[in-house]
DNA sequence: TATTAATTAGACTGGACCGTCTAGTTTGAT
DNA sequence: ATCAAACTAGACGGTCCAGTCTAATTAATA
């Protein structure tokens, strides 16, 4: 907490007239890292299915979240508040709700659209969106957490990952006509 | 240190006269732990694939790993070996080392085996052993990562979602006979 | 039996660190 | 100018805990 007010250029009792511990500092801190992470990758991509294929959709929509969440900053978050489940509970359901489940549920509806106008064949987009989400994110987040920043891959990397994950779903999931 | 002692019904002096500090105990211990497991994946399937399909052969190795790795002993190990990653990066090489790098490899030589025979179409068999590790991997860990021991999946859950990342896999990489 | 090595319980040191308190200063509104 | 609220620097108490030290006990071996 010393370090903190230091780096915030500001007395230890101004922190703690702001936040009433370190436990409450650290949640808010969790929270709006991980919500401003998910409005970024949110906002990228909005609801404009229409205009573009399922396969350039889905490789967007890889190479944006790989780009978003592969950064230093959010993997020594996640790496942190991981470290603390136990402790705190409350801030991994944060993080998996505010991280995984939000990119799931855009690409579920975004599969369902694409299912619905016969470019996809699949009964359960949850499902689906869900394979194809750690298919991209799995290996990558991973290699981050355990091998630390320096496992995080290069961004040519990780094209060449998002591409073949699309790759692969598409073969499962895809229409021949989409092939 | 002193809860180790009691636990070990023995004095703390004699917990510091095997182990020089807290940190080489911790050290020994996540070695310890993530070589024995790996140990335990290997046993079970040892190149056998001549007498089995593809298929059963992936679908059994997915189960395997999916039973033996998410177990709250080594997802607890998981969680603390990430959460000290920064100030102890070999212990995460470590885990990433006799974890999922081991698993992948041993997968690998399987699918090299299976393309040479014809049940696999694969230009890279340690790219596609990658996928198919985080395929089956990738959600399941993560959910236990951040929602605990209460995120690990159910054994028939289990099941099922080795069963449909063996059918992704195929769809992508099996030869028409296969399928 | 005698001697040496290992073990034990527990006190103790030293450092890290959260959260509070104090006394003095700045800021802003009236 | 005045007064209240907010801020500052820094000391301080309290707690936790890794690692050491001590004095006594046990085990093993010659």
């Amino acid at each position: 907490m010393d370090a903190v007010a230091e780096r915030a250029g500001v007395s230890k009792q101004t922190v703690y007239s702001h936040f009433k511990s370190k436990e409450a500092l650290f949640i808010e801190v969790v929270e709006s890292m991980t919500g401003g992470a998910a409005h970024d990758i949110g906002e990228d991509v909005e609801d404009v299915f229409d205009e573009t294929s399922v396969r350039d959709f889905l490789l967007e929509a890889a190479t944006d979240q790989l780009t978003v969440v592969l950064t230093p900053r959010l993997m020594r978050l996640r790496r942190m508040v991981i470290g603390e489940v136990e402790r705190f509970p409350d801030l991994g359901r944060s993080l998996y709700q505010n991280g995984p489940v939000r990119s799931i549920d855009r690409i579920a509806r975004a599969l369902e659209h694409y299912a619905e106008i016969g470019e996809l064949e699949l009964s359960d987009p949850q499902a689906a969106a869900e394979n194809f989400n750690w298919l991209v994110m799995g290996g990558p987040t991973s290699a981050a957490m355990m091998l630390g920043d320096a496992g995080i891959p290069s961004p040519s990397e990780l094209r060449a990952h998002a591409s073949e994950s699309v790759r692969i779903f598409l073969c499962a999931f895809g229409r021949d006509s989409t092939l």
